[in-house]
RNA sequence: AGGGGAUUGGUGUAACGGUAGCACGACUGACUCUGACUCAGUUAGUCUAGGUUCGAAUCCUAGAUCCCCUGCCA
């Protein structure tokens, strides 16, 4: 189904007008078909779950590469053993899968329209090592034996220059040193190699980086075959140019590595022989020359929600400590627990799309993004009758042992999907906040008090309040009632109209489920801005399992489907489902004026 | 301190020297067999101070505030 505002109705953001301005000069070079060339990519590593900021930035990558009939790759950023574990992987496929239409069924990542492929950046690892064999050759890398302590000290102020004694060191020899590395000869820490940039330079990034490390640790990719792992910076941008990525997207703090992924660009292409050039630009097959491919990056402001914590680190704590059922669990902002929870894909490709892309960095309202699945599920989610907080009613008219079948508009946003049949007998639940004893002012539910109201039982019947049975402490463990034989349906021959409609169930046909209601994770818009500890502003009543009374048919769900019960919200049966005993999680409630309005008095 | 960014209603964004607009929210009201949806209306903004100009959110000068940078993380 197509995403619903066509991204052309509205006004280019400041990355699209670049891309524009790049097409009409044919930047990037054409495809066969005469094509601009746009090639974007997404490039996870993997340490972690995606979660919603991550939504912000593939929908992005994928949004132009699909706008502009482009491609667009997944790419793992496997640059660090030590951190990275298949399970991310597989979780990290599924989740670009699900959000994206990009990759095909099965195994496969390149059948999907815009699709560019799945790559990893330890497939280049030798293309890497290459590259920097010939910056040594070029003089422009150094194998440096600080340990990582001495290099810290060494760091410099932004007054006073970094040092390193191994900065003049012959090409010769850190070309001897480089191979010992690789080969295994020398500990972990004991040396780096090192572009040698300007160790004065007041972007730190440029005071010699980086470029290799040693780390002798298995794979999940490569296994034992390295123990020299390439750097962010150095890796990056040669990921990039491989794949002739023409905008390398990225979030503002890599906004001081901009230099330094241009540097590393024009002296790979010097190193080669090739034509250095200024700023980026394409690649071997243009007139300036280049050597390699130089992509251009480009960085936006992350997609911050209010109410959540977004920093992988943060959302490992609440998984390790159990603070959540895993990374999935519906209440994380993860795009798996997002899915579980029942988001939908155009939702949250909604909600990226309507706050836009900029560089400024702000908080997104929790709610707009709340609001974004309200809008898709409103027009897809069949309705159905549940109740939350059983409170039975007998209607004292009704003729004993009479079942009726009544009929149920399935959506009435989607008049194509019908109706269906309803179970109604004299016994019935309703939800406990429907009636009142002493209804409250503007109150257009069941109640007694002075005058009760008629109201109407959706699809049903009206009905009005007679008495009360109470328990031994006071509380009102059943409603009597009578109901009016002329208003089946639930219209009134003679016109006369009520204020209220109750959703209702028959007690008689009523299935228990359970069904998990979520509030929002945190009780701060920004969690720990006040006190420092983000872990202060836990909402401990983020989860409350309620025992629910539904019609018969949702008791047939299978995970995944999804219902409004009506008045009350969108539920989707979580993957704890058994067959003929759905489990609900409930994604998202109504809106609810009335509450909104009670809460105020 | 040095470097790199940012600043427009409550929130998110547009306006690229020429009427400050859109969306979300909030508030009113209409409609309604979901207090939902939908529809109509109202609300409210250019960080500050100077300057250039017929005209400044936009250009210039000075300042303020916020974010990022001294990992062998990405």
């Amino acid at each position: 189904m197509p995403d619903p505002t066509p991204p052309a109705e509205r006004p280019l953001n400041f990355i699209e007008q670049i891309i524009e301005a790049d097409n009409a000069a044919k930047k990037w070079g054409t495809r066969p078909d005469g094509t601009p060339r746009v090639h974007t990519r997404f490039p996870p590593e993997p340490n972690g779950y995606l979660h919603i900021g991550h939504a912000k930035s593939i929908c992005l990558n994928y949004g132009l590469a699909a706008r502009y009939g482009g491609r667009f790759n997944l790419r793992f950023d496997d640059t660090n053993p030590a951190k990275e574990e298949q399970e991310y992987v597989d979780a990290i496929k599924a989740d670009v899968r699900w959000l994206t239409s990009a990759f095909g069924e099965g195994h496969s990542f390149d059948a999907g329209p815009h699709a560019g492929g799945l790559y990893w950046a330890s497939d280049y690892f030798q293309q890497m090592y290459d590259y920097a064999v010939a910056l040594i050759k070029a003089g422009k890398a150094y194998v440096c034996e600080l340990n990582a302590e001495e290099v810290a000290k060494r760091r410099g102020s932004p007054s006073v220059p970094a040092t390193s004694p191994f900065r003049d060191r012959p090409a010769e020899e850190s070309l001897r040193l480089f191979d010992e590395m690789r080969a295994g000869k020398h500990p972990d820490g004991s040396m780096t190699l090192r572009a040698r940039i300007d160790l004065a330079s007041p972007n730190f990034n440029l005071r010699d980086p980086v470029l290799y490390r040693i780390l002798h640790e298995e794979h999940h990719n490569t296994g034992r075959k390295w123990c020299i792992y390439p750097m962010y910076d150095w890796a990056h941008g040669i990921e990039d140019s491989l794949e002739n990525v023409t905008h390398s997207i990225c979030t503002l703090e890599f906004e001081n590595h901009r230099p330094l992924y241009d540097w590393f660009m024009r002296e790979i292409s010097a190193a080669l022989g090739g034509a250095r050039g200024e700023g980026e630009g394409t690649g071997p097959s243009s007139p300036g020359g280049r050597a390699v491919w130089h992509s251009q990056q480009i960085e936006f402001a992350k997609f911050r929600p209010t109410y959540t914590v977004l920093s992988k680190r943060n959302l490992l704590k609440m998984v390790q400590d159990k603070l959540v059922s895993g990374w999935d669990d519906p209440r994380m902002p993860t795009i798996s627990g997002l899915r579980r929870r029942g988001y939908t894909p155009r939702a949250l490709r909604a909600v990226c799309e309507e706050v836009g892309t900029t560089k400024v960095e702000s908080f997104i309202d929790l709610g707009r993004i709340e609001n974004a699945v309200r809008d898709h599920l409103n027009k897809i989610a069949p309705r159905a009758m549940g109740v939350l907080r059983p409170l039975k009613v007998v209607i004292e008219n009704w003729p004993k042992g009479t079942v009726e079948e009544l009929d149920f508009v399935i959506n009435p946003e989607d008049p194509g999907a019908g109706t269906r049949k309803v179970p109604f007998s004299g016994t019935l639940y309703i939800e406990r906040e429907d009636f009142m004893e002493v209804p409250a002012k503007k109150y257009f539910r069941l109640a007694l008090g002075d005058n009760p109201p008629e109201v109407r039982l959706r699809w049903a019947y009206f009905i009005r309040a007679t008495g009360v049975v109470k328990d031994a402490d006071g509380n009102v463990t059943e409603v009597r009632a009578t109901y009016d034989p002329a208003t089946r349906g639930g219209d009134a021959p003679d016109g006369r109209k009520v204020k209220g409609t109750i959703h209702w169930v028959s007690a008689e046909h009523a299935r228990q489920v359970e069904v998990r209601l979520f509030d929002r994770m945190f009780s701060a818009e920004q969690p720990g801005e006040r006190t420092g500890n983000w872990i202060d502003d836990l909402n401990p009543n983020s989860l409350e399992t309620v025992r629910a009374m539904v019609e018969p048919i949702v008791a047939t769900a299978k995970a995944g489907d999804v219902y409004q019960f009506e008045r009350l919200g969108y539920f989707t049966a979580d993957r704890d489902s058994a067959p003929g005993a759905p489990v609900f999680n409930r994604t998202v409630t109504l809106k609810d004026t009335w509450a909104k309005a009670a809460a105020k008095e």
